[in-house]
DNA sequence: TTTAAGATAGTAACCACTTACTAACTTGTT
DNA sequence: AACAAGTTAGTAAGTGGTTACTATCTTAAA
């Protein structure tokens, strides 16, 4: 898994994966077909182990703006930070046209965009946003947290020192809240 | 370049690039020394033939916000949209650790990243912003038209249909301005 | 005795890169 | 103008090392 989020499917040869699990290269071979299939199977490893709960829906039920956003850019930020071979993964994954990222992709980010769209859907039915496409707003919420960690964790552009994650995440969140309201 | 954008440092081999370029291996190695030079010098070609002058500068002066921000997310998703390659060649870079990634990085993102806090302090100090962290907002502001382009490009998101760039320009300045006024 | 888990020692194809060569063009001298 | 001398642009045919993958052997437990 290191070693694929690290050079990707292409820059990771089998010699490697075997010398770094202690293993043979035979072994690799008796238990999985070929490379791809190997690195399927940690890429669908990877998906079942990230944590379904992402999504804060009791705070939507309460209308809890604040809480809403502030647990997804925080979790996002969070995941992100401690586990940066994810993202490197889906990543090098899109570049390389795997399929498996399209289903990762379909999987957990387009629910995550569905729901937030929901979310601020109903806040404007609710008059409590203002008017505004709901899709590109949502979709927009969720870059922020993935282009600030692109930024720090692949460009290794470190943002203003002194600043850690809860502090972005409130900027996020209060940046946003002020462009929907009303 | 165009391998190198779709297949990346380690998926692209000489052989491909000299049958595409229609000549022998042989003459790839007599003009540059090794591989990553070649690599380098298409790197370098492309951050030169990209234009400098995606700053609103006369707008900045004239302190007209929407000219500022509308300018800035239009010639990003315009040039990303008419040629994802550099997109391509430099998630490539940062995933593989090329020096000539941060380069560019430095050269143009954090550039632009500047020019936009700047921009955002003096609107702050003339009172026609709130206060706010001026360096997240700038990068949060670059971050959707990048992160729309990732989704778009990279993962194959196809955002709602009938949607152009100027409008989705047009929601992220409005969105941007929104949560900027006093 | 069977079977599973593992290793050794390959294999053909492919990789970046080199050698050794030719043909065409410049250039300076007569 | 003629032409040797040198340079440039190009190639065919390799080189040794690496790659994904395999055929076959070894060991230990059931």
């Amino acid at each position: 898994m290191d070693l694929f989020a690290r050079h990707g499917f292409a820059g990771t040869t089998t010699q490697k994966i075997a010398q770094r699990a202690g293993v043979s290269e035979a072994l690799l071979f008796r238990i999985f077909r070929n490379k791809r299939s190997l690195y399927s199977a940690i890429i669908d490893l990877k998906i079942s182990e990230t944590g379904e709960d992402l999504f804060p829906h009791e705070a939507a039920a309460r209308n809890d703006d604040q809480a809403v956003f502030n647990t997804i850019a925080t979790v996002m930020l969070a995941s992100m930070e401690r586990d940066p071979s994810f993202m490197r993964l889906m990543l090098y994954s899109g570049l390389e046209r795997h399929q498996l990222a399209e289903m990762v992709y379909e999987a957990r980010v387009v629910k995550l965009f569905s729901f937030l769209e929901g979310y601020i859907r109903k806040r404007i039915r609710q008059k409590a946003f203002r008017p505004v496409r709901a899709d590109v707003v949502a979709r927009t919420f969720v870059g922020m947290s993935v282009y600030h960690m692109l930024n720090s964790k692949i460009f290794g552009y470190q943002a203003s020192r002194h600043l850690d994650i809860e502090q972005v995440a409130e900027s996020f969140v209060d940046l946003t809240l002020q462009g929907l309201k009303r």
